[in-house]
DNA sequence: AGTAAAACAGAATGATCGTTCTGAATCACA
DNA sequence: TGTGATTCAGAACGATCATTCTGTTTTACT
């Protein structure tokens, strides 16, 4: 909590006054994380004319945010996941609703590659999708336990090449 | 503390006696935890003849594991990567030596399978073995999100169509 | 059975946490 | 400029944590 007061600027009477408490406060930060990285990564997915490049950017642009500037900072769904779901069934909701719409946006941007003839035409994009999201969260764990970019990126290549066929 | 008491029958006596401190414990745990995982899942792909169906039986085994008898337990690995690995290198070092051994079997394992004529034969078997270890950490955090065994079913699919190409 | 070492249960300790309280400082508005 | 509400910084509180201490019980060996 003191290093919430002193990074937001705003006093505990301010934070309680506005949140109630700190769970409060949480699933607020969790839900605006959340439309930051729906806007920044996967907006774009369910315009027309998105291709396999978009989602690979997508990939790339998340592995920059999680690596972050000093330290691997990881994902906030994957440490919620982790740490507080198990034990608070309202947020695992939030997280189970923010995970089905990032699969969602995967499998219509894989729609639309799939018209482009970027990936296979047999491929079941649903299940594609919720298997990207899966992949990201993986990817997390890897970029927390130190591994290099590079390995990231072979694990982007592999994971994508199982679209094409 | 009060838990570890409870669940090993040791006193606090017995436990700082014997490892000095919480986190060498924590240390030797998730160390045997890799031994366990090791022998149990991973041992198989290192003999002669393993194929692609011992690596979804793995993949299965884990899954199981990972749910639970009552609630969703997740993995150590991906607990120790979010909540620890980033402050402590040591633990992070050991969290990669496990994870590099997970890919390589895993990778001993695909090529068994090549050569049975079960994937690709152009696949980068070393690749793969990472891919398929991130995928199974990505596993961990849908099952803490409490997502369906149908489901990480699904997943397992998609990641190992991607093999056989 | 007797004795010394080992292990016990649980209280005590000091640190840290989330939260509330308090008196001072700041602000909006007349 | 004066006044009432808002916001502040930081102390205080109660709970919880890791760790240590204490007096008692159990174990191992002669």
């Amino acid at each position: 909590m003191e290093d919430l007061v002193r990074a937001t600027g705003v006093s505990r009477y301010g934070i309680y006054g506005t949140f109630g408490n700190k769970r409060e406060f949480f699933e607020q930060a969790l839900e605006r994380y959340a439309d930051s990285m729906g806007r920044q990564a996967f907006l774009r997915l369910l315009e027309p004319g998105a291709s396999l490049e978009h989602i690979r950017a997508i990939f790339m642009d998340r592995i920059a945010e999680m690596c972050g500037a000093n330290r691997a900072k990881g994902c906030l769904f994957v440490h919620t996941a982790m740490e507080l779901a198990a034990q608070d069934t309202e947020l695992q909701g939030v997280l189970q609703k923010f995970m089905k719409r990032m699969s969602k946006a995967f499998s219509v941007g894989l729609e639309s590659a799939r018209e482009r003839g970027e990936v296979r035409p047999d491929l079941d994009v649903r299940r594609a999708g919720i298997y990207l999201t899966t992949t990201m969260f993986g990817l997390a764990v890897m970029v927390r336990t130190g591994f290099p970019r590079e390995t990231l990126h072979d694990i982007v290549d592999s994971a994508l090449a199982s679209l094409t066929g």
